[in-house]
DNA sequence: CCTGACAGCCCGGGAGAAACCA
DNA sequence: TGGTTTCTCCCGGGCTGTCAGG
């Protein structure tokens, strides 16, 4: 049933993609200095998820290097290196500078430091979801290295922009600005057919089953290619020939969930247990949430420290709260 | 009531200096 | 003297209390 399952994996990099023309040859003419040698403003991608952006990057990066002989670059998910230094010890990885780094105990930004010293060939850097960057004066601090090419994706600009100061904005405001619109249905059966192509034995699909994929993708390449990936790995498990539709509506749900629960699985104990409670309750209070939480938990945290985490689950999409004084209330993202 | 911003504490752990010892 | 152990300092990150403001 499944020939090569690397192509069915999210993190799968096509040698060839297909609908995105106008998006990579933009990304590719503002890259284009980089083939003499120099660095370029920032790029901005933006749209909403699984729509290509992270694919398209590294594809364009992909592309780049094949064409130039010396250049460095790095991918970093901000969402994973949220935090000023992990950013900066990641991209010091990709020019294999982190030797004597040793987490702790470098004098407080040699890191960024190091990274002014690069003298080398022209550096490209993706930094994902970099929204989600806790200090986004890092990203005025990288628009001036020397070499450094910053390739921005974020689901929404006002989430990069938003809060950050007027210094980083109009350094900002000449990058280019590439937005990438939903998948419309016949471009995910596209897509799909191709990962089928790539993956799979011929004929254990067809159209008219990856026509009910896409339906229920709504846009999302990324739900759309997990729903395949789940479907083929159920058939595979018992045994069929083919994949089914019934295969598929069974599939859904849990490969709908599974983005999700990505997500879930990195939280500690006490953030899970709020997310639960809260997910339990649909709606709840924040001091009926606290007391709830004290109950379920042997070590509760103080109350500021929940609104820590509460914060972060908010940020990281999973729940989300109405009205801002007396009368708040949490509830899952639905 | 509830929040976000802020300052400050403690912890683990690495590095370099200092102290110690054979 | 040189090698080893201890000490001290620094960092990032988790955590907390406080406080102004809605």
């Amino acid at each position: 049933m499944i020939t090569d399952a690397r192509v069915l994996q999210p993190e799968f990099i096509p040698r060839e993609v297909t609908h995105r023309d106008a998006e990579v040859n933009t990304l590719s003419s503002v890259l284009q200095p980089i083939l003499d040698g120099n660095s370029t403003d920032p790029v901005f991608l933006h749209g909403p998820s699984g729509v290509g952006k992270t694919c398209i990057a590294q594809f364009t990066v992909e592309r780049l290097r094949e064409n130039v002989v010396d250049l460095n670059h790095q991918y970093v998910n901000c969402w994973e290196d949220y935090s000023r230094f992990k950013t900066l010890y990641a991209l010091l990885e990709g020019i294999n500078k982190t030797i004597d780094i040793h987490r702790q105990s470098t004098p407080r930004d040699q890191l960024l430091d190091r990274l002014r010293d690069y003298d080398g060939p022209p550096y490209v850097v993706i930094l994902d979801e970099v929204d989600q960057l806790e200090d986004k004066s890092l990203l005025y601090d990288l628009y001036r290295i020397r070499g450094l090419t910053m390739i921005l994706l974020a689901n929404n600009e006002q989430g990069v922009f938003a809060d950050v100061d007027d210094r980083i904005n109009s350094r900002l405001a000449n990058a280019t600005r590439i937005h990438f619109r939903q998948y419309h249905h016949d471009e995910l059966v596209a897509i799909l057919q191709d990962r089928v192509r790539w993956g799979l034995n011929p004929d254990v699909i067809d159209t008219k089953e990856l026509d009910s994929i896409a339906n229920n993708a709504a846009g999302d390449a990324r739900v759309a290619i997990g729903i395949l990936r789940q479907a083929a790995r159920t058939a595979n498990a018992q045994q069929m020939n083919e994949i089914s539709k019934d295969v598929i509506r069974k599939v859904t749900p849990e490969a709908k969930s599974e983005i999700k629960q990505k997500t879930v699985d990195r939280l500690t104990t006490h953030q899970e247990v709020l997310y639960e409670t809260i997910t339990e309750y649909g709606e709840i209070s924040p001091n009926e949430l606290y007391e709830e939480y004290c109950n379920r938990v042997g070590d509760p945290k103080t109350q500021r420290m929940v609104r820590n985490y509460l914060s972060k689950l908010e940020h990281y999409n999973l729940i989300e709260a109405e009205g801002n004084t007396r009368g708040r209330t949490y509830r899952t993202v639905a």
